[in-house]
DNA sequence: AAGTAAGTAAGTAGAACCCCCTATAAAACC
DNA sequence: GGTTTTATAGGGGGTTCTACTTACTTACTT
């Protein structure tokens, strides 16, 4: 039994998504939120296996919800973007978000049952319209879904400089605190990056404050 | 009359000295709390003037209720750091992080009266073991307490740009994106990082998270 | 009318970062 | 035991940041 939450501004379709799933015996619809943060109030005292995740809702969207819960619960649940936009540039971007699925509105109701399935087995599922170009893509990017599949991807002495770097010191200076090689350090922080498939320390230090490699100083 | 916060661990000490304000007719203690947590908490029902401030407490340290509250209540409430360590590099760091005097627990009652009062009135209180240089350096040191004082010290352009930079733009992006040259976009980094006396990006980040100006993407 | 602050932009230069590659030894995994 | 990952570190090269300066324009203030 797959256990499903949905979270879509629309009531009349989320009431119809769900009324359709739960006549699958597979299924079972245990929320039905308009919101993400009605979403994530029921996640607390709910076990759900699958979310279907509409990116434009009022409160709190789809997006932020994505980002929240893949930092609250990491990969035990899955998540399917279901969104308006059906676009390259889109696809991307969530699923290197953490969404295990994207969807657009337009698919067939047989689509969004297969995609729940694949989802909750194998942990991400690909529309036929996304091209294998992408595909290709996405799954040589250690950045995307992979990431949250196989948890931590940073190693011990990648986390340690990371948490140096953010405290403002230089690849020279971490270099000295750890009596390593300058080239050491910044061969870590490549790594890292390539990794994260991020480019900048900016982008670095957003990670670290996501994944709470953080700590704020004074 | 000053109302005042006491945010003290040791019972004792704290007690004795909330005796002791209580009877000067000039202030009024209100708040005696054993951490930081507790602080916080009585800080939202309680109008306060000025805060005394241990650093080493437990459950929430005086370091970051210093940091929280200075996030929080910006410039209207004025903090006394009371440690146990009285060295310049110390006065130095929580000056700069927006406390308004500090003090070491070895001071004689009387200094904590007339410091309680200046910091009131003027803002800042020097004890008389502070070093003019660093008097110096401090009054002259745009990222201290006068940074708190006077209120928010980043232009309209400069804090745009410096959204942008924490979504991990470049100087030459955010230029094609303002319609600017990229030397103005470098201009207003720079004089960001002396005015807040910080030396690179991530302590930029740091600054725009703590001051709510970093939108975390997605 | 003079002074001050903000916004714009350019010059110069060294430091640091970012990219990609190679290579070796140890550790971890299967 | 063999394979993969991690930690280490160096080469080379382009890009960006950091630092400090000067300078002109606009706008608000006294």
């Amino acid at each position: 039994m797959i256990k499903i939450a949905i979270a879509e501004d629309h009531e009349i379709f989320a009431n119809l998504m769900a009324e359709s799933l739960e006549e699958e015996p597979q299924f079972q619809v245990k929320i039905n939120a308009q919101n993400g943060q009605d979403l994530l109030n029921q996640l607390e005292n709910q076990d759900i296996d699958v979310i279907i995740l509409d990116l434009d809702m009022p409160i709190l969207d789809g997006r932020d919800a994505l980002s929240i819960i893949r930092k609250k619960y990491v990969d035990t649940i899955k998540i399917i973007i279901l969104s308006m936009h059906y676009e390259e540039l889109y696809i991307r971007k969530y699923l290197k978000s953490g969404a295990n699925a994207y969807l657009g509105k337009g698919c067939h109701y047989e689509t969004l049952v297969e995609c729940i399935e694949e989802v909750h087995s194998s942990g991400i599922f690909f529309h036929d319209k996304v091209s294998p170009k992408l595909i290709e893509e996405l799954l040589n990017d250690e950045s995307t879904i992979f990431r949250v599949l196989k948890g931590e991807p940073l190693s011990k002495a990648e986390i340690q400089v990371l948490k140096l770097l953010c405290r403002g010191h230089s690849s020279t200076k971490i270099a000295e605190l750890l009596g390593r090689s300058s080239r050491t350090i910044d061969n870590h922080r490549y790594r890292m990056m390539k990794k994260l498939g991020i480019h900048n320390s900016m982008e670095l230090m957003e990670y670290a404050i996501v994944h709470k490699y953080h700590e704020p100083s004074l």
